[in-house]
This record gives C-alpha cells, sequence and structure tokens, in this order.
DNA sequence: ACTCTAAATGAAAAACTTTTTCATTTAGAT
DNA sequence: ATCTAAATGAAAAAGTTTTTCATTTAGAGT
C-alpha cells in the first residue's frame, strides 16, 4: 500500500521549511479528499469544513506554495472548467470525467511519434508538454451512477 | 498559396451573420498579425493602432464570438503565460517558443498509443484531449536573434 | 446614393477576483 | 513554558470581467 498524497504533500511541505499550520492541512485535506479538480472557491467553501476561520487568502497562499513545490497542479480543459488537483511530482497528467468531473492522475507518457513529427515540420526544439484528457468515467459510462455535479 | 487566416475568420464571422465592423476588424487582424498569443489587455492595446476608439468590452465581445465559432483558441501554458491565438478549426495544437512566446499552429496529432494505454489503466473512454508544446522556436535557437519580449 | 433598423459599440457602473497591507495569532524550536 | 519568525484573517486596494444603456454603424432594401 501507498502511502496517501496527503502525507507527501506534507511532508514536502515541511522539507521545504514551511510550517503546518491548520489552515494548510485543511487546504491538502480538502484536496487529497475531492474526486475532482477544484476552483479557487469552491476550495474555500470545502476547506471551511476542516477549518471554519479560514480566510479565501490563506487558500491562494497556500495554494501558491504548493504549486511551487508541485504538489497541485492546474487543470484547464476545453469548457471553462479550471482548478486545482493534488498532484505527485514529475511529469503526470490528468483525465477529467466530462459528466462528473472526476480526476485521474496518469503517470508518465509516451508522444514521442508526435513530437517528433512536430520537430521536423516545425523546427522547434520542443522541451515541454501541458496535455489534459477528456472522457467519461468508468462509473458514469456503466449506467447513469455518476454522479451530474463534481462532488 | 493559401488564403490568410483573417480572410477566413471574416468569411466565417459573415456565414454566421455577424457584422463585420471596424471593432471586430481591428481585433482580427491584430491577431493574424501576431507572431504569438495575446493575452486580452495586449491584443485590445495592440488593437487601437488599427481602431483608435476601439473599446475593452468590445474586444471581450470579439474574442467570446471567434470562440464561438472556433477561430480562435485559448493558449496556456505550464508558466502564467495564457493568451489567444487565430486557429484553424479542427483539431490542431500550437507550439510557443519559451524565449520569443512565437507560436506556430500544428494540424493534427496522432497520440493514440498513449490514449490506448489510459484508457486501459483508468477505464475512461476518452473522449478529447488538450495539448499545448513549449520549445524553443528556430529563431531563437540559431543564435541570440529572438526577441526576448513577444512582439 | 439615401434611408432605415437591428446589431454593435463605448462609457460608466456594477460585480467579481486577486493582491497588498497590517495587527494579531500560532507552530514549533529551545 | 517561553519565545519568535512565520503565518493568519480582516480590510482595503488593485485588477478583471460583466452589465447596462444611450449612441453609432453595417449593410439590406430602396
Ligand atoms: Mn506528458
Ligand atoms: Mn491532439
Ligand atoms: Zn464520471
Ligand atoms: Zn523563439
Amino acid at each position: 500500500m501507498t502511502a496517501p498524497i496527503q502525507d507527501f504533500a506534507v511532508e514536502q511541505l515541511r522539507k521545504h521549511g514551511y510550517k503546518l499550520t491548520q489552515a494548510r492541512w485543511a487546504v491538502i485535506l480538502t484536496l487529497a479528499e475531492s474526486p475532482s479538480p477544484l476552483a479557487i472557491n469552491d476550495l474555500y467553501q470545502q476547506a471551511r469544513a476542516h477549518a471554519p476561520d479560514l480566510g479565501l487568502v490563506t487558500v491562494y497562499r497556500t495554494l501558491e506554495i504548493l504549486d511551487s513545490l508541485k504538489l497541485v497542479r492546474p487543470v484547464h480543459l476545453m469548457e471553462d472548467y479550471h482548478g486545482y488537483a493534488l498532484a505527485t511530482p514529475g511529469h503526470t497528467h490528468h483525465v477529467v470525467c466530462q459528466r462528473c468531473k472526476s480526476v485521474v492522475e496518469i503517470e508518465g507518457c509516451d508522444i514521442s511519434p508526435f513530437l517528433d513529427r512536430v520537430r521536423e515540420e516545425t523546427g522547434f526544439h520542443i522541451t515541454g508538454h501541458w496535455l489534459e484528457l477528456e472522457g467519461i468515467c468508468p462509473n458514469c459510462r456503466t449506467k447513469d451512477s455518476g454522479r451530474a455535479e463534481p462532488a
């Protein structure tokens, strides 16, 4: 069994000399518990369940730190949906369910044939990419059992 | 020789019953002329060269229409860079130069081996993706000849 | 070319989001 | 238990986006 993702985030936070405060724990836990990426305001609302007098500013500040440590990643989709999801460090991607917005992290990727083609056609030296996948999760697919709204 | 991209945008605009106004033309031309994706405010500033009393609201409204017609596409990169680039319709991607921010549109893509793997591992039915590439353009690569700032 | 009218515009205000400032609180080292 | 730098929340400021509305304009009809 793998350690829960929130433990890793907490460990990294400490390792970089940040204090583990109530507010930060509430934000991390909320992200870890969320099946789907959260927009800042939703994250704020939900995190207040864990830390009732949390301030919105602190959510911004915490996200900034988590982002700088690569513990969280912004998720953009074609629609206006735009949120943050906890992520393990290194190169990963996310698939988001169109219907229920649940998100799954994908480790690694191989799109080199495509990258090679781009390199040839454009002459660009490719240094990085950003890839988001959209689909229907198994749950939503089997029947109408998926939630219509992100949890 | 292929028709300039702004002509296509204008044609589509008309085809959908929108008027071709000075303001819209200024916005489209500015996007077409720009070597790099433009954030709303930059687009506004630059477009005023073509239509001096253009209002910022109109830029928002025009972008909304262009977006609904898929004539423009938002470009997100890992950095905070975030702008709009004119795009031909259909499935395309963009490579943006890290250094000078110039953008090139890529038609088509084949990342199916990766998509197959994701399908197997997650059980998601993949319906779409969003992919941005980042790199160094030939110009910036050859020497220090590239501009440091987006033009 | 002139007229007409629905569509589009820009200015201003309102609504919303993000950042800054600062007095108070807290984590965690000693 | 004490201490202190780091972190917090409230409030204000700055920035962004949307709404409203009186005026202008594109372009169809004549
Ligand atoms: Mn990848
Ligand atoms: Mn593609
Ligand atoms: Zn689902
Ligand atoms: Zn370049």
